[in-house]
DNA sequence: ATTCTTTGTTAGATTAATAAAACTTTATAG
DNA sequence: CTATAAAGTTTTATTAATCTAACAAAGAAT
């Protein structure tokens, strides 16, 4: 009778399909009940009742006491709700004039809109974008990802020169504090020194001859080498 | 816990308040149970336990037996969201290149994005509109409507000139069959004619000399006259 | 190897939103 | 005024998503 009748997942059911793609990602394609529940903060139980039902409908390979693991179509549908979502942040920053702290939460709730000529029309309207404002790829309609070679800040010797390509963690505070030191993406960081102890890095950019980055930092900002 | 414990209505009550705020227009704020449950397509029982939830929230004034009505609470209430359905929909139609025919039920799904900085930002990109694409008027913040004293376009006379300024039927089929005969809001109408047997209009605008009108379409026109 | 801790599952319960069936009240038509 | 029809309610049940408490398996520590 209604619009979710067909094949079509719930709003509840996206969303666990975008957090089993995002913590499999440094796993090698396995997640933990434990892991999924923490990231959701939904209990384990919920979580274990409703890996089956997506086990049932073919997106999980489940297991008991095994890992976790997306089917392909488990994949492919989380690949195209991030779709939804990162083209709802670029969206939000190049046509309404968010600041990329502020669009994660909007996205969160207009990714589950069922509209695909919503989702269509910001396509056009952003020209096709590859990338979402913090960096990060933006699947294409049948949920292919072009994976960028990119490397953390933290990877850096003294003296690399680097791009700002992408934000690791898209909280608002961390994003809030890379406004606050004047760093964006496309932002041009050359490594002065780094401090053997802690792994802080002194870096330049711009009009900042000397900015200190702890390695929490560097960790979540991926560069480009030149 | 989540984002829905305080006041806040769910997205199923946001649209009783809805559809009571729409019915209650035509009956001097009475809706039947009978009718609001065939507009929304819920059954009976449903719609009456909905009430008294929505009455135990003082939204609805509730007595068995008798005609539904909205508090004043839930008159606000239901204003701002149909403030959020118009200005979404006036957003789609002016920013985004949606055909008035193509918006409502994309709308109908955005209006429950809990995000105000987003009804905000669009309020604030259409430079704060008062009427929608359909030409109802969009509710203030405070949830107050400006009502317009139109009058329909089958109450004109013959010799009448009038300008279209709201279609009261926002049903696809409605606006594609206006779209066919070039009639959009701000076109202005000379009733040529009015068949007294079935209340046909032959009317003249723009290139159309003589264009027939059945009375059920000019029911759902509102003009001004002039 | 045995114990303890962490992780995962099962069982049972709750809340929101819905419907079917049976019943009651109100309205309408003779 | 009844008899019937329509509208509204009550009761019972279902489904989705969640939780707590109790239990079981896997892994770690001694
Ligand atoms: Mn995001
Ligand atoms: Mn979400
Ligand atoms: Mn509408
Ligand atoms: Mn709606």
């Amino acid at each position: 009778m209604n619009a979710y009748f067909c094949g079509m997942n719930s709003l509840v059911e996206e969303n666990y399909l975008k957090a089993l793609f995002t913590l499999s990602q440094d796993n090698n394609g396995e997640v933990s009940v434990n892991d999924l529940s923490k990231h959701l903060d939904i209990k384990m139980p919920t979580v274990t009742n409703m890996m089956k039902k997506l086990a049932a409908k073919k997106l999980v390979h489940y297991e008991s006491y095994k890992p976790l693991r997306l089917t392909e179509k488990g994949k492919k549908e989380a690949a195209l709700v991030i779709r939804k979502h990162r083209l709802t942040e670029m969206y939000l920053v190049e046509k309404m004039g968010f600041g990329w702290d502020e669009v994660h939460e909007i996205a969160e709730q207009i990714e589950h809109v069922r509209a695909p000529e919503f989702f269509a029309k910001m396509d056009e309207l952003l020209n096709y974008p590859k990338i979402d404002p913090h960096g990060s790829p933006i699947p294409d309609k049948e949920g292919r990802i072009e994976w960028n070679e990119y490397s953390k800040l933290s990877d850096c010797k003294e003296g690399d020169s680097v791009i700002v390509t992408a934000v690791i963690n898209t909280s608002d505070e961390f994003l809030k504090f890379l406004n606050s030191r004047a760093i964006s993406l496309g932002v041009r960081i050359r490594v002065e020194y780094k401090e053997p102890f802690d792994n802080t890095m002194i870096v330049s950019y711009g009009q900042h001859p000397r900015e200190a980055l702890s390695h929490i930092v560097c960790e979540s900002l991926l560069v480009e080498k030149i």
